[in-house]
DNA sequence: TGTACATCAGTGAACGCGCGTTCACTGATGTAC
DNA sequence: TGTACATCAGTGAACGCGCGTTCACTGATGTAC
């Protein structure tokens, strides 16, 4: 239906280029013209909430998925680290994460508008599927645990896109993954550190 | 003079409202009419440089206030983060980091314009501060610290400013800052982790 | 099966507005003599 | 000291453009009989 080709379309626009990306442009995107908008959505702040929580509900799925093909808490904690800091979630901002992509952009919406609400509950939980899976019993609690790790994780990937084309890009990412993770390659689903992150 | 009042102006507005902010606003905030603006400036792209850039600086000016304030590296890193990750930063982006408050923003300018250029050589500047007060002849390099420790202080930020109003928001910054120093509250120049952050 | 009408998603042109940028003009200041 | 002129930072109105939003209209589809 060509409400759903809408939403996708703004939920890749908006993280590629943030809120100020124009109804004409997402509409043009589902194939359709500027004038039809009006009757799906109520005004573009509508949209924009629905975008995000869109694009939420993607990487809360992704998450998910992650999770499930794990053989316990450690290796998921590690997947979802670890891929969340590949080299793609840098360069294809349309498909990665929103925190990543509408931070910002969210930090300058009035507090009234709907998508900070958006924001909120799917932060929340992603916060939630990463703290299940921390060691349990030890401090820092797990979801404090887990805040500080996507902090690393939702900050790493910022600047790395900020300074795309440099050669510190790349190393923000290693070096963040390495304290995270303790490896500088790949994923690996065994852990090193006791207290990483 | 008008060009240091207009730099100012557009230094903090840009960090405010990102580089969507006008240049009759910029302008205006500099006591201004927007038409004198071309005396002083090539393009607002120039202008969007020439902010980022002087906001880095006011930062760089900062950090380097604080290590040189400090007794030892230990003591000086400590400053570093448990100042950073203040609750004042969050909530007056205007004379904050540009870093948080430019990313995104950077992100998605084209590469040949001028203001990433300027974003890539404070973001340098401030990382060799931070790695100076790194301990010597440890795994990870003092670099590669560093830029782990930046990209969780710059995502605690993001995302705190992303959830203002929510309890979670407070919840990032204290987490992210216990993970860095090992320590709940106020920024102590005492370190506790050996592989901290 | 065929005709008349209702429905309704989508079209496309228009609106008022604010943007970056331009430019003829103003008016304060400095210099020449 | 006084007059005439040059300089030049800043003014303010205008430009073409793209924005979010509106609205009369189109045309495909479904229903009544």
């Amino acid at each position: 239906m060509n409400r759903t080709a809408i939403e996708q379309a703004s939920s890749r626009l908006v993280r590629e280029r943030g809120f100020a990306v124009s109804v004409a442009d997402v509409m043009g995107a589902a194939g359709l013209t500027p004038g039809g908008f009006y009757g799906h959505f109520e005004s573009k702040d509508d949209l924009n909430a629905v975008a995000c929580a869109k694009a939420f509900d993607e990487s809360i799925e992704r998450w998910e998925g992650r999770v499930s093909s794990a053989v316990d808490t450690a290796a998921a904690r590690s997947a979802l680290i670890g891929q969340y800091l590949d080299s793609h979630a840098r360069t294809t901002p349309g498909e990665g994460c929103p925190m990543v992509a509408l931070a910002i952009d969210v930090a300058r919406e009035d507090a009234h508008k709907p998508v900070r609400e958006a924001f909120l509950q799917g932060f929340e939980q992603l916060v939630e599927i990463l703290a299940a899976t921390q060691p349990a019993d030890q401090a820092p609690p797990a979801r404090a645990r887990a805040l500080a790790q996507i902090s690393a994780m939702v900050g790493a990937l910022v600047l790395a896109r900020a300074t795309q084309g440099s050669e510190v890009s790349t190393e923000i990412i290693r070096a963040t993954r390495e304290c995270l993770l303790g490896t500088t390659d790949s994923p690996s689903p065994r852990r090193r550190r006791r207290k990483g992150g």
